[in-house]
This record gives structure tokens, C-alpha cells and sequence, in this order.
DNA sequence: CCGACGTACTGTATCGATATAGAAGGACTG
DNA sequence: CAGTCCTTCTATATCGATACAGTACGTCGG
């Protein structure tokens, strides 16, 4: 019923093809012509080439896919994924390309249809829970990939972009194990899932999601080069990357008797929920309870947050680059930038005597 | 060269419809044979049927189009825009549809390449300058459309989810008006184009940007009401609808003589700006000067704003279900969601001497 | 005047699937 | 045993475009 590009030849007794080189390749017709046809085009309410079927025959749809957590508030809530976010849409968009924003549901099958549905010309992969059946589909299609977390997840032909999480969390540790403290707490999101926050019993070195566990691996590394016995320190769970949860984990270790000195988080979202708690309970950030972040994202600097800086925009960006226009040298496809520690006021010496 | 369905097809000596079904319908052949086809396909590294085939074929993509502006890192970073999205991808992911985020380039050519080359089974339009070229482009594809602002922008046929622009900013000119301010300007964004902050002379019923221009009229409406003579408001444009603009945008009413004793925005980004502004000159928000907002974003609360409130998540919901579950009743497809006026501590009684 | 070349257009195969009608064979019914 | 129905699979047309080879015709150099 709709206008194709049959009815437009057929109304003007030209070919097919040539009412398509009028869109596609306006070189190949006489400027008349192709007056003509798109006057006829515009008559009959034809508004150009399907996009599917342009997409189908040239194989290429100018789509990257961008899979979300089921819990998509978090890619548009959390001031980092946002940045990354913003930067791979900058690299898109100055190749005529869109980000198709795939919503992965928990759900194994439903996951699978997304994922096989999505029309797109490449995936790039950010705070996905890596042990998602979908991500073999997504191995399976043979669609370039980038990918930000786990460097060996896809193999070597993925793309990757990300930082070496285990050394920049390492850093964050010897800072305050350096400060004197010894009565140590960790905030960290999805070391378990179900959505439970609290304290949790878990091997650092059996952790499902890859960033998690690098960072709390990171930690532990400098906590026990310096000497603070591992089975000390309290593991916090948090039940999602948000504020609030950070808030509650911190209370778990603030509202008991070895109230901690330092608490260390996986992200600045959950160390300015940290801070929240603090406050709600009169403790000074830094005097009486040092915390840490990761990311340093915009709101940490007026927090004063003690934090490890990573870039985010530029990460985003680079991703898009290595997706839409892939660097000859494989080396240059997969890049570990440097990260920087950033230290500011939430951070202090430990002035609690030592047991 | 990749396998498709008949390579399947080809490699158990059945049909390419039967390899289909497997996929598509399964209770359409023998579970055994399905389970054959499958086997061959993992082993073939076929991964299901190519999506852009399917979308064709089936004329669904399962996608809604999401049209951003240029300057894209508004929809990531102001906060109603997420909240916005949230709601839509909400709606959206519970039909195991995905959002086709489309960065609308300022160039008008490009722009139609961008929206023409979209696959999508619906747009939504939100924050969209409405005198794109390329809004022509989208009318004329014959999707479902659902906008968000201008209600006529699409004719009668076009989903509308909006509010009352213009009575909700006179309820904030009136709440101004009653307090006793007469030396006003307003902070508003897009009433020019062209990212210049500043003063500026327009006439409200000329402005291009359907929402800044209802509000302002609306604020026109009540401070007309109450005697303030409409030239001796100050209007001022913001270049965007960003924080430190409405700082800088501020400064434009607060460095002179006759400073302002209250300052409309059109938003509560900018209003967050504004008070910054004030802060930084060490003015008491609410007694040296009166600021209001528009959104009630999630900050606006902490900062003492007072501001329209009006549905965000709940606005994207309600928009993405009218395009993928249209109610039969026409009425239900366009909705005007009420808001209500929030104060706060950011606006109190006039205490300059009236002139 | 012939061959080479350029311009403007056409015809056909193809991209990879799904819908629909229909065929083959077995089971069940009366 | 004929007729009906169900299950299981097949054949063909179709979705709407683009790539590529090819045709027709005019021009130009020698």
C-alpha cells in the first residue's frame, strides 16, 4: 500500500533502479530526471528508501548496539556511565551512526531475543553483568565488538578499552593503609547478586562480575602488602552502583563497636552515599571516617573525594572510534589507559589507637 | 559467506521454511528434528535468523527512534531528560523493544539522512528544536509519532503526552507576583538560537521553541495580571539548557543597578545555575532574591527550589505505551498530565523598597 | 568512417528471512 | 473403507531495496 520505489517508476516509466540511483547516486542520472523523480516522489508520499530494506541489501544498518542491565535507570542515573555514554554517542554520530540501547533482561530467553533482534552493525559492551547467557549470542553474531570491562572476555579480536582496575584499586589501598588505618571496610556493588546489601563472606578470587572483583582484588593486594590481615576486613555488599545503596552498606559498618576508620567503595556513586551516611550519623569524612571513591566523576570534586580518576568521555569516545573506524594495528584496538589518584579531603590519617 | 537458513536448510536436506519454524515457530515441527536443526546450527556458527532479514519480512524492527538534539549530552546529563528516558525505556524493554537513540545534526542534509536511514517502528520526539527540517522527513514516513511539547506540532494524529506549558508558568508568575517582586527578569533557554547567553529582546509570542515560548508567556500572563508593566522584565537568554548557563546567564541580572529581585527560569537546571550565581556574590537565595525553577528535578528539593512539579518517568512511560499499545480511544492518546507548584525556600517576600 | 569512450539508463540477481497455501502421510470415526 | 482431521514438512511468492553487468546512443580523434 505504502509508496515504494516500483510505484515511483512505474508512475514516471523508468526503472526501478534508476529511481533508486536518484536517492543513492545522484551522479548516476541526469539532474532532470532526477527532479523528476523526486517531485513524483514527494506527489506520491514516497519519503525515501526503506531503511530496512537499504540496510538488508547493503548490509550495514549504521547502528552500534549499547546493552544495558536490566536495571537501565543506572546507564542514564550513574554520572559515569552517562559520560561514556555521551562519549561513544559524539564518536557515532560524527559517522551518521545511532546507538540502539538494548535493554537486557534477566531473563536468559527474553535476554536472547533481544540480543538476536537487534539490528545493528557492532556492539559495544559497558557495565554488563559478564556472565549473561546472551553475551554468547553476541560472540556468536561475529559483529565487531568493544568491550570495557573484562579484557579477555570476547578474546583478542574484541576491541577493548578500559584501565587496569586491580593497579588503580591497589593505589587506593596502599593510600590508606599508608594512613595507618587498620580497621578497614569495602563498599562494593554486585559482589553477589540478588539484591541484597550487607555484609557478605565471599572469595575475592571466585567474584562473577569482572570490574568488582579486579578493584577488591586491588585492595586486598595493598591491604595485605601492608599487613592488614584480610579476614579484618569487612566486605559490604551493595545491591546496585546507586547512592542510596552506598549509604546503606556504610551503615553496616559504621553502627557497630570496631566501627571502621577507612571505608573503601568501587565507585564515587556509592562513596557519596557513603558520605551521606556519615553525615546522617556526625562523623567527619576524613577525621573520623577516611572513604574512597572510583571514577572521579563531576560530583566528586565538591565532595572533596578522595578518588582514582579515569577518564570517561574519552573512554566512550574511543570506543566508538575502534568500532566505526578500526585502526589497521590490532595494538591500537585494544588500549589500557592510565588512570590517576586523586587525593582530597575525605581521606586522613587514622587517629583511632591502634588494637 | 556467513550461514544463513539455508545453509542450515541445505545440511539436513530439509527446507529453508522448516529451519524458519524451528526459530520462529517451534511448535510447527517435530521437536526432534528442531533440536537437529539446532545442533546443526551451533555447529555451522549460525547464530538465528539475521535480524534486518526478519525486520524486513516481518515489517517490525522493534525499535522507537528517540530524537536528541544536536548537543547531545543534554539528554544524558539534564536530569528530567533522564528521567524522561527512563520511563520510556521502561515501557519500551517490557515489549522487547529498544530505543534507537538519533543524534539530529544541525545541518538540515545530514539531518534527513540521519532520520531517513532510521529504522524504527515509532518516534519519539522530545527536546527537539520543532523547526527542523527534518521533522518534515518523519511526518512524511508515516510512523506513529508521539511528541512531547507543541501538541499540534504533528496534527491530530500524532500521541501527545505533555502538560499545560503556559498555565504552569503563570503559576509561578502569579506565586512571584503576590510576594511583591516588580523588578524581574527571566532566565530562559533556546529563546535564540545561535549559544548566545545574555539579554536579549524578543517577543514572546515569537519565539521558535514551542516549550520556552509557552512558559514565557505564561509568566507573561501573571506579571501583566499583577501590573508589572511587561517592559520592565528583563529576558535573558540562555545559550543552553545547562547549569553553569544559567549562572552565567544570572550574572546578566544581578550586575547592575537595578538588580532583580526575583529570577524566573525555565527550568530547575538553569534556576540551580542561577542560585550558584547568587551564591558565589554571596546574595541569600529567598531574601535577596527570589529564584523558581520548572521540572522538580530530584536536586531541586535539596536546594530549597521552588518550581512546577510535573511527571518525568512517568511521562516517557505513558508516551512509549501510547506507541507500542495505542488505547483504541483516541482520547487516551493524548494526554495532558496535571503539575502542581511547589514552594520552597528559594522564593519569599519582596523586601526592596518598591521603586 | 571506424573504434574507443562517456553518459544515461535498464534488467536481473541478490540480500536473508517469513507467510501462506498446500502436500504427504498417519490416525480416527462411523 | 471412504472421509475427515491433524501433524509435519515443502514450495513459492514476497518484503523493498542495491549492485553490477549490460545496452543504447552520442561524441570525438585520427
Amino acid at each position: 500500500m505504502p509508496a515504494t520505489l516500483q510505484t515511483i517508476a512505474d508512475e514516471l516509466g523508468v526503472s526501478r533502479s534508476t529511481v533508486s540511483n536518484a536517492y543513492s547516486r545522484p551522479d548516476q542520472l541526469s539532474p532532470e530526471l532526477r527532479s523528476r523523480i523526486l517531485a513524483a516522489a514527494e506527489r506520491l508520499g514516497y519519503s525515501g528508501p526503506n531503511p530496512t530494506a537499504r540496510s538488508l541489501r547493503r548490509g550495514k544498518v549504521n547502528a552500534i548496539g549499547v546493552l544495558l542491565t536490566d536495571n537501565l535507570s543506572m546507564a542514564f542515573t550513574d554520572p559515569y556511565a552517562v559520560a561514556y555514554l555521551r562519549g561513544l554517542a559524539e564518536a557515532a554520530s560524527a559517522r551518521e551512526t545511532s546507538l540502539l540501547l538494548l535493554n537486557l533482561p534477566k531473563d536468559e530467553e527474553a535476554g536472547r531475543r533481544v540480543v538476536g533482534n537487534a539490528a545493528v552493525d557492532a556492539f559495544c559492551l559497558y557495565c554488563v553483568p559478564d556472565w549473561h547467557g546472551a553475551l554468547d549470542l553476541i560472540r556468536a553474531r561475529g559483529v565487531p565488538i568493544v568491550i570495557g570491562e573484562d579484557p579477555d572476555a570476547f578474546g583478542p579480536d574484541a576491541g577493548y578499552v578500559g584501565i587496569d582496575e586491580r593497579a588503580a584499586a591497589r593505589r587506593l589501598g596502599e593510600h590508606i593503609a599508608r594512613l595507618g588505618h587498620r580497621q578497614i571496610a569495602i563498599v562494593a556493588h554486585w559482589i553477589v547478586d540478588g539484591g541484597v546489601t550487607g555484609p557478605v563472606d565471599a572469595d575475592p578470587d571466585a567474584l562473577r562480575y569482572y570490574v568488582t572483583g579486579q578493584r577488591v582484588r586491588g585492595f586486598r593486594d595493598a591491604l595485605v602488602a601492608a599487613g592488614v590481615p584480610w579476614d579484618r576486613v569487612l566486605l559490604i555488599n551493595a545491591a546496585d552502583n546507586a547512592r542510596d545503596e552506598g549509604g546503606a552498606a556504610a551503615a553496616h559498618a559504621l553502627d557497630r563497636l570496631d566501627r571502621a576508620t577507612a571505608i573503601l567503595t568501587t565507585s564515587d556513586v556509592l562513596a557519596l552515599g557513603v558520605l551521606d551516611a556519615l553525615g546522617a550519623r556526625g562523623l567527619r569524612p576524613g577525621r573520623d571516617v577516611s572513604v574512597t571513591g572510583f571514577d572521579d566523576i563531576d560530583e566528586a570534586e565538591p565532595a572533596g573525594l578522595t578518588t582514582i580518576r579515569q577518564p570517561s568521555v574519552e573512554r566512550g569516545r574511543l570506543a566508538g572510534e575502534i568500532l566505526l573506524d578500526p585502526p589497521e594495528d590490532p595494538a591500537r584496538r585494544r588500549l589500557t589507559l592510565p588512570v590517576s589518584l586523586v587525593v582530597r579531603a575525605t581521606t586522613g590519617p587514622n587517629t583511632k589507637e591502634l588494637a
